[in-house]
DNA sequence: TTTTATAAGTGTCTCTAGGACACAAACTAT
DNA sequence: ATAGTTTGTGTCCTAGAGACACTTATAAAA
């Protein structure tokens, strides 16, 4: 509900939109970073993010996916929202909230094409805490991070850490980087095909021993959430 | 990450609060709705929220609080952020963003005080296509329900729709009434001694039959999430 | 006081899906 | 051909939910 006020009598909260952008690559989870080319926090790393447009976002997706496109010329195939982060003392500026989205990517170079943004890279998860953080950056990569470990648990999101067609052992290889333990090949099986969510390619390809069988996930398919979790 | 420019300078969004508050009573999901008394949709039902003030509200979950406190004088004892819903067309005046809680409280400490005002009152989910709901919040109060509803089949949530003390019986039909299948009390007596989230209380009550044992949520105790859901 | 109805609580079997692990199959390099 | 490596399959184990009969405790009726 919204209240009868024009909006100009209140002093508003400065409203904005971050993403954390995961990826795995080289058998470490990574998330990106931009650094900061002006205050406040200037020369320190950051998220990817900034204000909504109101001329030009539909919403706040569409927001998010603007600015990972400006920043990091990436689109990523996953975005969903993590929460907002909000409190007096979070930005020097004043009250502030910001929307985080959760993304995750396939391994990919980036770079970014605008003057507000000095640098973009990927930083490994175990680095962060010798980075100098933006805000109250760090903590929302934390927060990001325990939700990607949770729903990797019981779905089989890490898929869109990986190119279109993939092997089962690839797939093995991402979810055990993000959730830090080995999986049994047999209960990926199990759970892919009673997913519904693959389809098997006609090629295998070759991989040191025995051709794999390629996937990749059916046009449309929505990530199916299972009833249990691995076990940790 | 928010960027450097003076909040002025641009034409910010409308940032809003809105609380879905959730109680069960008399074997019903119901939930909390605030009849609008200005433009736009005066005179409809809308979801209790306002803006942010913040001069007041350490944080959007004090905002979340303070308009449920004013609504039913009472506050929930369950609070978590939903979503956000944002969008151009959501509101007449505008592109606007609302933060969106979820909440639970027990119904009999809110009913005396809202039988006092005739502005607010519980509704039967079941009842709720046949009101004139504000806004988006009809789409609203039905994700609300969704994720209720899987949080049920994962956590003991709707304990938080009971009084302090409650029996086996009474969380079996709170949890049915959500998940709106029945549940064997076996199961979640052996869902309740695995979480080691509740106490027993000396005493028994009467309960048409034999006395049930009652149980409390141990003081500081954290919602644990099992391992597997509830078969639906 | 005994009987009956009712709800609480227990014992135990089944079922499902993940974990473990051995083993067969397919492929490469020597 | 043989060794080494990875893929894929068969099968048993295990934890925890579902089902359900059966015992226990209590109040109300006879």
């Amino acid at each position: 509900m919204t209240l009868p006020y024009d909006i100009s009598d209140y002093k508003n909260p400065l409203f904005t939109i971050d993403n954390v952008l995961f990826t795995v690559d080289k058998n470490a989870l990574k998330v990106l970073l931009v650094k900061r080319a002006s205050e406040p926090f200037k020369d320190a790393w950051g998220l990817p993010g900034g204000f909504v447009d109101i001329e030009q976002d539909a919403d706040t997706n569409a927001t998010a996916l603007r600015k990972l496109k400006e920043k990091t010329s990436v689109i990523p195939p996953y975005l969903e929202q993590l929460k907002v982060f909000s409190g007096l003392t979070r930005d020097p500026r004043g009250f502030s909230a910001t929307l985080v989205y959760f993304a995750l990517v396939q391994a990919q170079t980036v770079q970014s094409f605008i003057d507000t943004v000095d640098d973009v890279k990927w930083v490994e998860m175990s680095a962060i805490q010798a980075i100098d953080i933006a805000f109250d950056h760090e903590h929302i990569i934390e927060q990001a991070q325990q939700r990607l470990v949770q729903k990797s648990l019981y779905s089989m999101l890490p898929v869109y850490c990986l190119p279109e067609q993939f092997t089962v052992s690839e797939l093995k290889t991402v979810i055990e980087v993000i959730i830090g333990k080995s999986v049994q090949r047999k209960s990926l099986l199990r759970r892919m095909e009673a997913s519904g969510m693959f389809e098997t390619m006609t090629e295998k390809v070759k991989s040191g021993g025995r051709k794999a069988q390629m996937y990749r996930l059916i046009d449309g398919a929505s990530i199916l959430n299972f009833e249990r979790n691995l076990v940790i």
